[in-house]
DNA sequence: TTCCTTCATCGAAATTCTCGATGAACATAT
DNA sequence: ATATGTTCATCGAGAATTTCGATGAAGGAA
């Protein structure tokens, strides 16, 4: 490719100097190297660009309709460069992070907090959304790292525990249940049972919990929040299996009571994703970092 | 410098194709040529553009943000090579012709009547001025050739006569001298003599047969147009020396007399101006044909 | 004239570009 | 599990390009 940005650069730097000797000290290079240079994008151009005079030197219509160009071009080439670079940094000191439903309410604000307690220099961009789109959007790149609830796997990814929480039956304070400490998983059938949609994470833990024809049947009211079921257990509408450090508050404050899980395993991890052989970014390593030492 | 268009093209070919050996083929090269170009424009940004997975290729932050660049920036070259190829050839089949007042008017329809027939596929852009200002717009290459009366030199042009014309003396069709054949130049000075302007050829003409002196004498009547020239002329105003051509229509006619010149050279050489060790492009090449052809 | 500036040409050295051969990683088929 | 195919990276050699210093030619200035 004879038609390249370093002779245009020398084109435009003859043009600018008014001079062969001249451009070429300001290039930096021999001059005969610009004589020779300056002959060859002629000759790809088919054309003189640049009219030798004794007196001085001058553009011929061609040259004169080049060098715009030559001036455009290579101010758009810097332009690339620094934005590619840009892009660059601006990935490795961004936290792309993707977080679940339930932590993004419950968790995040508080390791939040910390990470830019630590690492203050850092940008953050956080998406929420179900553990599978997650996943796949780590896998893909999209994000760095994702926090999500257990039962959570993918080809692509290594996942990492960072914390365990329990699953807790709450109650409204008032309910025939309010006094006991603990339930049996089989109780739950008896009782109206609130959940979460499908495709939840919560959704699928219940529904491995008690069997999916459980689920199937009339005493189960699914929700699209998980605010929702609180608000509607605290009125009394039924009973909810839910993470506890979604209701911490709340039963701190009596307005719900919280019953263990018995008979079944309550015990529920959350994880960070991050894809498998990928150096993590300044940014990420940094979170990571700060989860693995949370507690 | 490693940050060039080849380059570009390459990587845009790349992520074009989601593919190295695709992109390969597409450019008619090798494959590890295209492995290592990429490699070095990802040096030369400083950071990797393209993620290379086993399923396929993924263009980095900073790869994104560059793509769109290396597309406009192959697009810009495109358009450069074309504007500057279009410019020369423009300028190869464009006719940047000056014209003298005098030949403007009396001989240049035909010229170019002529021209036009025999090399339609050209086109014109004529300027007229005096013969000193075209001169030196030929000299600055603003028009490559110059069509001018005679006495007319310039030390970067050549100047080649193409055409011999006649002064003449002309007066109205009742005066005095309307029945003579001829006028000597002596008797000039007792008859009130029209000129053209100072700058004109025919001023420098008119001076250099009469001398200054006789220019600056009270019966000269100096007027910016030939045309004025004859029409003063033809309503008695005096007489005048003249190119023959100026006024071969209105002798024809009746509507004025001319009379030849005697005693001095009344010979008038009209020529064309193009400059010096220059070729001259196929468009005014074509005129020079034309011009020496010419009877 | 003689000197000075400027650009072109030439030959040689250094750099860069390109290619074919080969290898490693991974996915898919048997 | 083994074999097969695809894809990209690495290596070494050869080809092309770029660069430079030396030199020459042309023209202007003293």
């Amino acid at each position: 490719m004879s038609f390249d940005l370093h002779r245009l650069r020398i084109f435009a730097a003859v043009a600018r100097a008014g001079s062969f000797t001249r451009a070429a000290e300001q290039l930096h290079m021999a001059q005969p190297t610009v004589s020779q240079q300056i002959s060859v994008l002629e000759d790809a151009v088919g054309a003189p660009l640049i009219e030798r005079g004794p007196r001085r030197l001058r553009l011929t219509p061609a040259g004169e309709a080049l060098l715009p160009y030559a001036g455009r071009l290579a101010l758009l080439a810097d332009e690339a460069l620094e934005a590619a670079r840009t892009a660059a940094g601006v990935a490795a000191h961004t936290l792309r992070l993707g977080v679940g439903q339930t932590l993004a309410t419950y968790l995040l604000p508080d390791i939040l907090r910390r990470y830019r307690e630590r690492a203050p220099h850092y940008h953050t961009r956080i998406v929420t959304g179900n553990s599978a789109a997650l996943l796949e959007q780590v896998a893909e790149g999209t994000i760095e790292l994702a926090l999500v609830g257990s039962p959570a796997t993918h080809p692509e990814l290594v996942i990492t525990p960072f914390m365990q929480d329990r699953l807790v039956v709450i109650v409204a304070p008032d309910d025939i249940w309010a006094s006991r400490n603990a339930a049996d998983i089989d109780e739950l059938r008896e009782r109206p049972l609130l959940t979460r949609e499908p495709g939840s994470a919560l959704h699928a833990t219940v529904e491995r919990l008690l069997g999916a024809a459980t689920l199937a049947g009339d005493h189960v009211i699914m929700l699209g929040e998980t605010e929702a079921i609180k608000r509607s257990v605290e009125v009394g509408l039924g009973v909810a299996l839910i993470q506890a450090i979604a209701v911490q508050r709340e039963v701190a404050l009596g307005r719900l009571r919280a019953l263990a899980l018995r008979g079944a395993d309550d015990r529920r991890t959350y994880a960070w994703a991050q894809r498998a052989r990928r150096w993590l970014s300044p940014a990420a390593a940094a979170l990571v970092e700060l989860l693995s030492t949370h507690r």
